[in-house]
DNA sequence: ACCCTCGCAACATATGAAGTTACATGAAGC
DNA sequence: GCTTCATGTAACTTCATATGTTGCGAGGGT
């Protein structure tokens, strides 16, 4: 199965964007990720329309963060991506008729909603400011270059 | 993202054969799950080679349960079909270079293995013999047909 | 006027689960 | 022995979808 990684994604571009002062254009990002800024403008669109970032045209422009980085939690984050599916697995049928199917979606549901719950719990609990201290703790800890040009540079 | 039903559907097939005393063949599984002999041995190959069924050629074969229902937990199902990746939600990369995304993969992965521990634990703690049970309640509760086959008919 | 940059639709590519075909192997019945 | 029934497995096709690409329009700076 092919994995989703836009939440990956969009955290990369969420905390090298906090780097900078001036706004990050689609294009610079997507030469970052190895990507390409029609993806980038796809996976920011969401952000935008949630207020966690603002886009702006023409020179000079491209992308900034709206909000404190303490007040965006990676469940905000996975939210404003439209919350894609967290697993891989599914039932084979949903509202099946076969009694035996029911039995084995409701196990099944059960426990996939318990870990889905304790999940978005965790997500719920790091902020992006919380994320952007443990990558400063790694610099130091390293004395690399923070350049997003630079550092993603093949 | 197109998930993957093979736990779901090994679950059911081994649940009706679990209510029948005879063998029951991949064809009347096939037709039961309205899919394909072949997929249902390519599905059912893990749990012999784990010595939860047993398979027999020629007249009268087909696939018998080896094993007390009791003894075989939803993970131990999970772990026959190999373990296959359980989110839907995977990093862009692995071992990055940059700490950005070093940071944002701890995040993401620490977060992920909490529910991955949690879900495995469920799955272990619900046996096929539950899964009967909660079946054979329902049975009760509407008095429907068992029958593989005329349950699962159009 | 001329660049930039985003917005977005439409199309192309890649990956992997599911489905299909084909043939070999082995067991039961005749 | 021979036919029939069943699994075992490889190779191929189909289908869904994340990702990548192209093209063009709109808006904003110089």
């Amino acid at each position: 199965m092919k994995r989703d990684s836009r939440l990956s994604g969009v955290l990369h571009v969420l905390l090298h964007m906090a780097e900078t002062q001036s706004p990050v254009t689609s294009e610079a990002m997507a030469r970052a990720m190895q990507s390409n800024p029609v993806v980038i403008r796809r996976i920011m669109a969401g952000l935008r329309d949630a207020g966690f970032v603002r886009s702006e045209k023409g020179h000079g422009g491209g992308w900034t963060i709206a909000r404190d980085l303490a007040a965006i939690t990676l469940r905000d984050v996975y939210a404003a991506l439209g919350s894609p599916a967290l697993f891989a697995m599914g039932n084979r049928t949903d509202a099946p008729g076969c009694l035996v199917e029911q039995a084995v979606n409701a196990a099944l549901n059960g426990a996939y909603a318990d870990a889905e719950a304790l999940l978005l719990e965790r997500f719920g609990s790091v902020t992006l400011a919380g994320l952007s201290a443990d990558f400063h703790a790694r610099i130091i800890a390293s004395g690399k270059s923070i350049d997003l040009e630079t550092v993603h540079a093949a």
